[in-house]
DNA sequence: CCGGCTGTGTTCGGTACCGAACATACAAAC
DNA sequence: GTTTGTATGTTCGGTACCGAACACAGCCGG
């Protein structure tokens, strides 16, 4: 996407490149689809209250059971929506990046859940006050339709997630994760151990060791060290279960403006 | 509940008992939690536009993908929400009563989900025109909030079972199945194949009769040919994972008005 | 009363994942 | 360059559930 195939005169430089980069990962606020959605009208009284703020890898959005103070609507960064069980045993629910938002429970009135998000990938993102939020809400009902359309899109996920745990191998869970990662990145790489990983499909990292395996001797995915670059997608897509696909389906079917990437 | 011990003088013949079942039964509007919550105005729009409908067992209320053209508000039935997989497995995602409402996706601009709903239990149960819902649920906020709050509360519960299949034997998740029913019904009986359970939890019904026969064994539950009784609710709670509490829980907090049953 | 159906119990081998322990190997810090 | 830590690979026995096949018992209709 970056990198065009059109016939430059002069092979630029590396400088260029990074440019390029940089201009991909520019914090615009705009990368989020959601707030790229948003009417006019509701954008201009949106952006004086927005904050860029970082999101460094592991960052705790919101903890179970506790009152958010923000919604955050990611930008680069990758979010992960985390249950914790009481013997410590995780499982990710869902993955929220730059086509959505998380905290959620405050547009729905509960202001809490028993959840917790954690940034799963480092990168950037908008925050807005609970409040705010919540007035922008129950002011504007373009805004609440847009919401609402996502918190149905991620309603999907979550139950293809219940599913997917009860019926498909780590196998194919690992590739469906792979790809939900990277739609909501911009490149082939992610950085990520399998110790995270295993955290989040509520594995053993050993598990996943054998199904990264799998995956690399396939051609599919290269593993070191916590980078991981996938070298055949379409391979990823042949290999996983039907859970991907349907997600981003009814992603893209109930949020159809927001397509392009 | 309608048996009490008080000492009743003359002890009723069956005719009476029957009376008392029939009343229990009885198909009041109130008997939905939610119509039961809503502010007298909305009520009275509401009323000439609520249908009274037999819910038999097995009846699918909307299949997967496909447009709804109506809400249900179960009163004596319970709905389970079940995700059907390609090669036909399945699993349910969540189960909802008279505490709730079925098709939450057309209050939410989707109009259909990847899921399914079927009766699970056979009732009655009220329903609505998904043109009049969705009106309703944009003009009144206070409609909408209760609805929001009713669906966050479903969230949970789907978030929830997505760890339960991951982390939770099924000897514990049979236990939170059966309370989980037994909370929507009027009573400690349930007619409910092993088959049936089993396509539920997404097992293999030889599963469902080896934890079923553990239950029973622990003097839990009675089975019979379709038949459950449970004989020791308490012991159940016991045996139950945690999850059966956090969504009852959760229930309670987001919608403390209804508690009363 | 007898056959057939439905619901439940039982068995067998197989597999996917768990829990724990240990081996290696790269990477950054000293 | 050595040390220390972190990430990955490997092994072992154990268990929960699967897939298939079959046995039996109540129940209903002929």
């Amino acid at each position: 996407m970056a990198r065009s195939a059109t016939p430059t005169p002069a092979p630029a430089p590396a400088p260029a490149e990074i440019v390029t980069v940089e201009s991909m990962l520019r914090p615009d606020p705009l990368q989020n689809m959601l707030l790229a959605a948003l009417p006019p009208a509701e954008w201009a009284r949106w952006q004086p209250q927005l904050e860029l703020v970082d999101l460094p890898l592991g960052k705790v959005l919101h903890e179970s059971s506790v009152p958010m103070n923000y919604v955050y609507f990611p930008t680069s960064a990758i979010i992960s929506l985390l249950y914790v069980l009481e013997n410590g045993a995780s499982a990710e629910i869902a993955v929220v990046g730059f086509e959505g938002v998380v905290g959620i429970s405050i547009l729905m009135g509960g202001g809490s859940t028993p959840s917790r998000a954690v940034v799963q990938s480092a990168g950037k993102g908008y925050r807005l006050r609970a409040e705010a939020m919540k007035g922008e809400f129950d002011r504007s009902t373009p805004v609440m339709h847009l919401m609402l359309r996502f918190i149905q899109s991620l309603i999907t996920q979550m139950s293809q997630t219940a599913v997917c745990n009860r019926h498909h191998t780590l196998d194919q869970q690992l590739c469906r994760w792979l790809l939900l990662s990277l739609d909501r990145l911009h490149g082939d790489q992610l950085v990520m151990t399998q110790e995270l990983i295993a955290n989040m499909l509520g594995v053993r990292r050993e598990g996943v060791t054998e199904a990264a395996l799998n995956l690399q001797k396939a051609g599919l995915i290269q593993y070191a060290r916590g980078h991981i670059t996938v070298m055949d997608r379409p391979g990823l897509e042949k290999r996983t279960c039907e859970c991907y696909d349907v997600v981003k389906k009814e992603y893209d079917r109930l949020l159809p403006d927001l397509e392009a990437t």
